[in-house]
DNA sequence: GTTCTAACA
DNA sequence: TGTTAGCA
């Protein structure tokens, strides 16, 4: 992450790198309520992979597993057999990759506009005059505001 | 405490 | 798939 921003006296990430988040088999089992005797079985078919670091033998996930396995156990919950559920989730992989895509290109930081936090969500215009910013408002919804630069 | 492989009262 | 054993 590019920690280079200032606020509120903590350092805040500008950009977030998914590819570099990596997530334990325990992490990944507790988030997306699979075992890991599951996961490790899902491994050795070949459904999904993991990071080996030689450093030691325990496996390592990537955000792009990460989702691969959350997906898999959706469908399974869904009703899908196993290998009904491994044929939905590569089916619908162009669209991981591109929400994995999307959140790490338009996540531009934080900051505060009129007194409230907002998202930095990039330029709004080829133009690049006006940038594009996410909020919470008081019911907790979120809502846009455009600003010149 | 966590993860690994192998194996199954 | 769960679970246990025995390691590292």
């Amino acid at each position: 992450m590019d920690i280079n921003k200032k606020w509120g006296g903590v350092m805040i990430p500008s950009t977030v790198q998914l590819k570099k988040l990596i997530f334990k088999i325990g992490e990944v089992s507790k988030m997306i309520d699979v075992s890991p005797r599951q996961i490790r079985y899902w491994e050795s078919k070949g459904f999904i992979e993991s990071l080996r670091g030689n450093e030691n033998s325990s496996r390592v996930y990537n955000f792009h597993n990460f989702m691969k396995i959350s997906s898999i156990k959706y469908y399974l919950d869904q009703g899908y057999t196993l290998q009904g559920a491994i044929d939905q989730t590569a089916k619908h992989a162009k669209n991981m990759d591109f929400l994995r895509k999307f959140l790490e290109k338009s996540y531009h930081g934080i900051k505060q506009l009129d007194g409230k936090m907002a998202v930095n969500l990039g330029f709004f215009d080829a133009e690049k005059s006006k940038i594009l910013y996410g909020l919470l408002n008081d019911d907790g919804e979120v809502q846009y505001k455009i600003v010149k630069k």
